[in-house]
DNA sequence: AATTATAGTGAACACTGTTAGCTCAATATT
DNA sequence: AATATTGAGCTAACAGTGTTCACTATAATT
């Protein structure tokens, strides 16, 4: 093992990297083309050239493959999301967060098929995947490894990008004291204190920070859900109504444009 | 052919009838073991105890069988939440609907497989679906053959009932009229107002009462999906978080219960 | 130079959906 | 009542799938 003790890696696995890079390639190809039910291990064995025997040096399954592909598209959404809001003054909460709303539907909607992938495999052993987002909040997202990863839920992966920004402003920024909570029982204001903030933003935030910022989440989630899905009624129109909706939602948190 | 002049079905027609069922149920079973793509034509043989080739005899394909599935599944919602509408008196407008959004959840939560199968199919000519459904608003949806029901859009389908029943009001019993909408360009207006209005509730109704409708209809979707994919931050007191939502939402709208 | 790890192969196994050609019994028709 | 026709069912096969196993070169390490 050269790459170990030096840093260079060696010519063995550049050539790995780049045959699995291939190999992603090829399957993200006919992801796109026929769909997350339509991919095809012999099928992406033939595209690069192998045996589909070959294939399993790279990957246990193909299910494990299909997971790990899920873990790259989370990191372009994760990126995406956060290049757009780099693009505004860190101290631009209002336009940062509108930003992350936009990139993330715009990103949904452009990569629906990888968008549908990500939502469509939800079958681990739930427990697993509590137990990890609640752990430890402070190793990176893109530093887990991609099983791992895959068992985390779909809410905190997508909305990583944004729960980490609001993590590091604390919620400074946004006056979310005044938003209308419902009255609650003790057993949910805890559920939402302790799973929503440990999972997604860190703890010691004001209990009607986390319900505005669970629900508003919930509410974009499913916008998008049902747009990348094609159950949305209005299609022509789109940007404007999906505008309308979030103008309406930041009038619910009390925030006027 | 004896039952077509006769209004009893013949001896081969309630067979086969009868082994129509028995394949859809082992569907179904396999359905809620093995999820979605766990459905094998050649298990549900085995399980009815007949060849594999025979179930030619009484569906397509696989594909066109799982399309007649669904098509039972919305009848089933459908006729759930009419069933708790109907548990209330014709004029309590208010009741009726909390009645429908609540049933409407339930179903599709402990029909999570099923519900999961009804989205998971949007494979069909998307220019047809529109069609079909702007097309005429007064033959019934229960009898229309399956491939055309299957192939309209999502959310007519699961708003069956709710948008059969204001259709019926004639929106009467509530007042959207104050509900806030934001300005619209005149393209989304008439989208809302043609296909929203045509689609679900039949036409001239003021555009408030539809803009309410629309976006309501998004957002109670927008949160059972959500639940029914396991994407929800809330599990434990999912209850009253939905609760809490619908509250807000109906806020949104001026009603106060 | 000998040894070990790795990428790759071909053949096989147990599946899958689907089709073609055939049989046999239940209806319909003459 | 005898005959023709339709329907249900079968077997066998085709093409495709994911996965495993034993085996072979080639590259890297010792």
């Amino acid at each position: 093992m050269s790459s170990n003790t030096t840093g260079s890696p060696s010519r063995r696995e550049r050539m790995r990297a780049e045959t699995i890079g291939e190999i992603k390639a090829s399957a993200r190809g006919q992801l796109l083309k026929h769909g997350p039910s339509g991919i095809s291990l012999r099928a992406i064995a033939r595209e690069v050239g192998v045996s589909p025997a070959a294939l399993y040096r790279y990957f246990d399954s193909l299910d494990s493959l299909l997971k790990e592909l899920c873990c790259d598209f989370y990191d372009e959404l994760i990126e995406a999301t956060r290049e757009s809001m780099d693009a505004w003054p860190a101290d631009d909460h209002l336009e940062r967060m509108k930003a992350w709303i936009w990139s993330f539907r715009s990103w949904a909607v452009s990569n629906r098929r990888e968008f549908e992938l990500m939502l469509n495999a939800p079958e681990d052993d739930e427990q697993n995947a509590l137990a990890m987002c609640s752990n430890d909040a402070d190793v990176p997202f893109e530093q887990l490894d991609p099983v791992t990863r895959k068992s985390m839920e779909h809410a905190q992966q997508c909305g990583h990008e944004l729960a980490a920004y609001y993590k590091q402003t604390k919620g400074e920024g946004f006056d979310f004291s005044q938003v209308e909570m419902p009255e609650m029982s003790e057993g949910l204001r805890r559920e939402i204190q302790e799973k929503c903030a440990a999972m997604i933003i860190g703890a010691d935030l004001p209990l009607s920070w986390v319900y505005a910022f669970t629900s508003g989440w919930v509410r974009v989630f499913g916008l998008v859900t049902m747009e990348a899905f094609g159950s949305m009624p209005v299609h022509d129109n789109i940007d404007e109504f999906y505008e309308a909706q979030i103008r309406s939602m930041m009038k619910d948190f009390g925030i006027e444009p």
